[in-house]
DNA sequence: GAAATCAACGAAAACGTTTTCGATTTGATT
DNA sequence: AATCAAATCGAAAACGTTTTCGTTGATTTC
């Protein structure tokens, strides 16, 4: 039982290859009347184009590769689940592949989706990514790319971002709003630039608020884990039992912070307020429920593609494409931590 | 700047483009001399082989398929993370795709797949399948294929699966020794086997520990959500105050109950002690910790590609392939919901 | 009646690789 | 000198599709 080609249906239909091939794609300079017999056959053997045929004639595999981070995440995983819906909607099929914030393993990954030449590539940096030279044999073989979340400034291409700045300025103004004049602040690694632009964010609110600005309340995570949450939580009651408030780079971690607190009979909101990043789902069942910056994570899959798409399909009309940056919209969402 | 293929290096050379790809393939009969030239130049050109040439000819693409109800999910992302770094490891890239629970997507997804022609398919059921034949046309094509998690019986395939129905016996085992009287079951929905096994496993432990079953105490989900379980919750106490116990389907859901019970001041575990499935993130974070039962999910992963693997392999020696089930151990988890 | 138009079809090249099966040369052996 | 074996190479087919460019015969136009 070997598979339906084009050439069988032509064998028994007694007409070339090349017009029952024109005849499944709706040419038009094939009759009424053979059309509707190819089809007919077609149909009937079950006859699918051979891809990989396809592929090697037209020179694109209608296939796109992203590499994260993480895919066991909260906004990793809503960011997979956009962007392969859209991509299904639009006829392309999504290779995942997880970097594990590994620069070494996010080299070979690259390498391994242009091998594979995927149409394009989506991609949130590794936190150690302090080297772009894969990226630009991306931009160098002119392979459609987009970047999102966790980017590189330095790298000319579409990217799909929120105003971490921005958005941690309000979450800092929002402690202050509610009354806090100590807040410290658990920021994320050194690298990346997200949290660098949310350190920024946090700073800049204080100066705006006249609050003095003061390193020792600025604790660095190394692993961004629930653990390390915990842990500072700990030093910060230690070293400032007068923090009446903290700004914490994720969910995850400020997870870890409530958790240390609970156990450890510190009234929250009363004593300390906490307001996390990213709206995990998590944030709204413990207890008490965490405040948080809300990321549109799905929204960003889908521009993400759809940025993508844009500039595959200008690449193939060889018309000229210009890289954009879309900035998606953040919002503070109030719950107990900061009642 | 196009891209090199063999034919180049063949004419640079002033060589066959046979000899050139043997020289690459490390062949036996081509000169040492000549081996280095080619492998020399080909590096200098950055020579990669065009994969749809190579997939066209050898009529493998070391892809393969992914279809699983939900991404967005503990226990899903995972199992995801196991298998695209088995995949990775032994050269194969992984498709994913989600069915959303839907039958009608899941149908289009294993057509997609087929057409796509990927060397095999992994596949959880999403909850309404009760219709088997796109499994069977899988089969039929003689694709390798393993389901894993949600499975169906009836389909002959490789499987990876959990024992169900023991880890509820053991879940609700637990319950009764920790001196439950009164238990109650919010199980999953009504088709998936494992929401069937589950139940019967709480059926089975009441009975061997002498305790009367009583279908009133069994709430069946929908849509096994955060809500339903505080829904659930609420009706529990409502229509039987003197529950001591509930075993849940899922953490997600033991979540929701325990969010309705934190709500409304009834103790955990003093008035209700609550165990849930899967050890999800969130369990030993929210307060009061969850008891559940720990499934290996990222290792399912793995032994779910090695099957597939296996059966990829004897394919392509032509040697038969008889399907294969892993069961993986469960375990309990004691936390505070049960002490 | 010659020229132009049109509808319907097909031959063949091309995409880039892999592999089978000879062909050729060289050196060693009878 | 004839035979054989080993070492090295290449021609060519094959994988299945898409698309360009002709070809043919029929019809229309001046």
């Amino acid at each position: 039982m070997k598979e339906t080609t084009l050439k069988q249906i032509a064998e028994t239909l007694g007409i070339s290859i090349t017009t029952v091939s024109k005849a499944l794609k709706n040419y038009s300079d094939v009759s009424e009347k053979t059309k509707k017999s190819v089809i007919d056959l077609a149909a009937s053997l079950q006859y699918t184009p051979n891809s990989f045929a396809v592929n090697l004639r037209t020179k694109e595999s209608r296939t796109i590769g992203l590499i994260i981070p993480e895919v066991v995440h909260h906004f990793f995983s809503n960011v997979i689940n956009g962007i392969i819906a859209e991509a299904e909607k639009n006829g392309y099929l999504v290779i995942i592949l997880q970097s594990n914030e590994s620069l070494e393993l996010e080299k070979k990954q690259v390498e391994l989706l242009m091998n594979k030449r995927v149409d394009g590539i989506i991609m949130s940096l590794s936190n150690d990514s302090n080297d772009e030279n894969h990226i630009k044999e991306i931009l160098k073989r002119e392979i459609p790319f987009v970047q999102f979340d966790k980017i590189s400034k330095l790298i000319k291409s579409s990217k799909v971002i929120i105003n971490d700045q921005n958005a941690a300025f309000d979450a800092t103004a929002h402690l202050i709003k509610k009354g806090c004049k100590k807040i410290a602040h658990i920021r994320g690694p050194v690298n990346p630039q997200n949290a660098i632009d949310r350190f920024l964010g946090y700073k800049k609110a204080l100066e705006h608020y006249r609050i003095a600005f003061d390193y020792n309340l600025v604790y660095t995570c190394k692993n961004v884990t629930f653990d390390e949450g915990k842990l500072f939580a700990e030093q910060i009651v230690k070293e400032h039992p007068d923090v009446d408030g903290i700004f914490v780079i994720t969910d995850l971690v400020a997870v870890g912070v409530l958790a240390h607190f609970n156990e450890n009979k510190i009234k929250i909101p009363e004593q300390v307020k906490v307001i996390g990043f990213s709206n995990w789902f998590m944030s709204q069942v413990i207890t008490p429920k965490l405040s948080t910056v809300d990321q549109p994570s799905y929204e960003m899959g889908v521009e993400s593609f759809n940025l993508l798409l844009e500039e595959m399909n200008c690449r193939k009309d060889i018309i000229p494409f210009s890289p954009r940056t879309i900035e998606l919209a953040t919002s503070i969402i109030e719950r107990d931590s900061t009642l």
